[in-house]
DNA sequence: CCCTCGATTGACAACGTTGTCTAGAGGCTA
DNA sequence: TAGCCTCTAGACAACGTTGTCAATCGAGGG
């Protein structure tokens, strides 16, 4: 195929490049650059019989040439845990907004909670190039990315810490959130409550279950082990796991659930029994206020944690390489009603 | 800085190439190639002294370089409208997940409901040499695709129809869906119902509108015009316009709410109200159940929706080229109680 | 009329990878 | 030992773009 056929009638899947433009507009490479580019020294005669041969061949930048050629992407990575869940959804649409606003396309990926695939999704988008990176941290071991960020992908770790790696982090600050839902049950009159949390290895169910034995400890309540639950994230375990607890032999008057997940599971145990139990959850929902009881939680600002992520990233990205930051957000506790039932004795 | 400099002490934010890898290992260029891709044709020795220089500068291969020579990008651009809405996370979720099984990363955006950003981002990614694009459409012209699906970019539009573009596209039966709900409440004794719609344009709520009002026409009922609200979105605007259906002239007994945005706020509104309202909503939503009374709402498969987009388009990708496909799912009528309320004559 | 200067334009190399092709080493057969 | 074949390995071009630099042209000044 030569290029001048290449210029009428092209290969379906095979796309034009600057050298037709340039063959049929009659000038030279750089020339179509420079007008794809808008840089100037291109008079508008020139100007107009490039555009001509762009519109007719339906001409389209390359970027991955231009990647290649300047060594940036305008592109960064977001790898998280489910973008399913309520509460990513709202982080990652904040990360690209901030991406947008900086001319930045967003790769992302879901990790399911297996740092395997972290850190396959993540070395991935190295090899992508992407500028930086805003990982929340499935796994605890992230000295492979050493290599890369020694390399300059700027990192920024979301929602939990990284492991063995130096790096900017933005988390919310779980262990006082859950102290001060602990402490709201305690304040209502509960002696007995109970702790639904997350899988133990990830970071921030242990600072959850820190809040919650540091309240109950400054109140001089002892914790029954029977009270505690780590690790039963679906439905059918967090629902035995309330249960036995609520029917043990020191039984529960009230719930603290770990995250959302654990929130709406324990809050449709509690609707099939005779009696009111009180309950907080950790994070916030949609709808928690017209559930009746309407459901008291510490609430995180998902977004926030995004958006401070992204900006903290982008600062990098724009050279500033002071030394890595630890930003912690603050919860907010929003009684609703569920915190506030009295403990009933069965 | 020579390549012997490179390849012991690099400047920060350059990777070593193949090039700094094959010096250091002293081998070929392509004998580096070939360990890194694994193709055979490497003696154990050889491939282990490349192995240790890669190791050792902590070499990645550049996949910008290599989409550039191979000419496909194992990537699929996916353009929603926000994935902050709960919605679009299970759909985004579902791409990806398909993506993943065909070995392609995912590069996602929000339109935000705004044609011009919609193809600004979708151009973009064709810039990007993204191999397929997934679009839920917030425009009604797509003639800007053209020249990019000529060229072999796979398109796929999930959720609404493209405009003026001959491709695949996967729907919900929204129609069918509509009729279902107002002929829910219709058999429960209500004869004047009202709809708040999402904006006009949007061809969702247009489908939904027109079973709307086939399903009073089915049941011989009129429709006064001030029952039907469109374009009201935000919860202001929601809250006020169906006020004035339950207050006005000719009050309405019950309501049908176009879309899960739409349905929470009805909700709120209605929990407000002294005497119960029925209600059927569009897309069902986490809580339903738990809300009282329990929302009756018209489900879609919001996964299944993206599943089933994303095979369509892996299935353009490996090279089958029959004419485009309409692909239609069904909706659910789960009744939950809200539907059932009686009509209410105050 | 010649020289200089600025503006416009294009030739060429480079970005880092992969596909093609060829060279060389070594083993086997006749 | 010659001839052939297989296997390993590297040289080189190409992918489509951008940065550098040099060439050309017209205008204006001496």
């Amino acid at each position: 195929m030569t290029d001048t056929a290449r210029g009428t009638a092209r290969r379906y899947g095979s796309r034009p490049t600057m050298k037709d433009v340039a063959s049929r507009a009659g000038v030279g490479l750089k020339t179509v650059s420079r007008v794809v580019n808008g840089e100037p020294g291109v008079t508008p005669d020139t100007e107009r019989r490039v555009q001509e041969a762009i519109t007719a061949l339906g001409f389209r930048r390359n970027d991955s040439a231009r990647i290649l050629r300047k060594g940036r992407t305008a592109s960064i990575g977001l790898v998280l845990e489910d973008l399913a869940d309520p509460f990513y959804g709202p982080l990652c649409r904040a990360v690209e907004e901030v991406a947008r606003s900086h001319g930045a396309l967003l790769i992302n990926g879901s990790s399911a909670e297996d740092p395997a695939r972290e850190q396959e999704l993540v070395l991935a988008l190295c090899a992508r190039r992407v500028d930086g990176l805003v990982v929340i941290p499935a796994g605890d071991d992230h000295r492979y990315l050493e290599p890369e960020i020694a390399a300059g992908v700027a990192t920024v770790f979301v929602d939990r810490p990284a492991g063995q790696v130096d790096a900017d982090v933005v988390l919310s600050d779980n262990f006082g959130g859950a102290q001060d839902a602990v402490a709201h049950l305690i304040a209502h009159g509960h002696r007995r409550i109970g702790f639904v949390g997350d899988q133990p290895r990830i970071h921030t169910a242990m600072e959850r279950l820190r809040g919650y034995r540091a309240a109950m400890a400054a109140a001089g309540l002892p914790v029954d082990e029977s009270w505690v639950s780590l690790g039963a994230t679906d439905p059918e375990r967090v629902r035995s796991a309330a249960t036995a607890m609520l029917d043990g032999p020191e039984p529960v008057t009230a719930l603290f659930a770990g995250n959302n997940r654990v929130t709406v599971t324990v809050v449709r145990v509690l609707g099939e029994r005779p009696q009111p139990v009180a309950l907080v959850g950790f994070d916030d929902f949609e709808l928690a206020d017209l559930v009746r009881p309407a459901i008291t939680v510490v609430a995180q600002d998902a977004a926030r944690l995004g958006r401070t992520a992204a900006g903290l990233l982008f600062r990098r990205l724009d050279g500033i390489a002071d030394p890595p930051r630890r930003v912690e957000l603050p919860t907010r506790l929003i009684a609703r009603g569920s915190g506030e039932i009295p403990p009933y004795e069965g």
